[in-house]
DNA sequence: ATGACGCATCGAATGCGA
């Protein structure tokens, strides 16, 4: 079973993107992030036709919203973290039925937090705060959990282009670091760092001053597993074919198999 | 040091992302 994770930058602008990539990748399970539509504009019927049947959706107007799309039915959805009062639409939950038993699926559009210091990096960490307060929560309940989506956090100087000039700058900082920290430490794993990866892997690059040309990016899209699930994780991919298509977002999508 | 690119918003200029 393939679950992606892909911050779209506007689902009504990459719509083909999309039908596209998944018609080359059919994953079970693609978690898209910042839509930036409201739920009535979500493109059910394209989807279903391309074999999505099954969709949770938790949207808002220009900014954030996020979706889970599957092959497979999707029960028991859940949005926003449970304790924690937020006006933005970022986090959906929901429990997917494997051949190997049950599988909580959280997916999130974490806080961009802009810079250190600033009003929305104290959200960002009241955020990952409530966060982690709520996957405890949810990891006693659902042993088999899987935390994916845009973290908008480089958790290690490898996973930035320029470790040393972007040092405790917004995705780079010793707060956000140790929030990461703080969700391994509940019993997650970064699925991406248990298979050998190409250096200088990414997945995202900045739309200006050729970032992707350059390579100048940063590894901030992530596939966490609890333990239960590490033995199962077959593999884990970013891809960068999409970062190359014409218009595409800024993210490119990372799989992961299990 | 700044802005650069792209998307969204009622209509131009600005907010926001990362």
């Amino acid at each position: 079973m393939k679950i992606t994770t892909w911050n779209v930058n506007s689902l009504a602008a990459r719509l083909q993107h999309v039908l596209d990539w998944t018609a080359a990748n059919p994953v079970d399970v693609l978690c898209l992030q910042e839509l930036k539509l409201t739920d009535d504009k979500f493109p059910l019927d394209e989807l279903r036709a391309a074999g999505y049947e099954h969709c949770a959706v938790f949207g808002q107007k220009t900014y954030n919203g996020v979706a889970v799309m599957s092959r497979v039915p999707v029960r028991d959805a859940v949005k926003n973290i449970v304790g924690f009062e937020d006006d933005s639409s970022r986090v959906l939950a929901v429990t997917l039925d494997t051949p190997q038993g049950e599988l909580r699926l959280v997916n999130g559009y974490f806080v961009n937090g802009q810079a250190p210091g600033s009003e929305k990096f104290a959200y960002k960490m009241a955020w990952l705060g409530g966060l982690n307060a709520y996957l405890r929560a949810e990891m006693a309940r659902h042993p088999r959990l899987m935390l994916v989506g845009d973290f908008n956090i480089a958790p290690e100087d490898r996973d930035s282009f320029d470790p040393v000039g972007l040092k405790e700058t917004i995705h780079h900082t010793s707060e956000e670091r140790e929030h990461f920290r703080q969700l391994l430490a509940l019993g997650l794993v970064d699925s991406f760092r248990l298979f050998e990866q190409p250096e200088k892997s990414y997945s995202w690059w900045d739309y200006r001053m050729l970032g992707y040309q350059k390579n100048r990016g940063l590894r901030i899209d992530h596939i966490l597993v609890s333990e239960p699930l590490k033995p199962a994780v077959k593999a884990c991919a970013i891809d960068r074919v999409p970062r190359k298509w014409p218009k595409p977002s800024d993210h490119a999508p990372v799989t992961v198999e299990i």
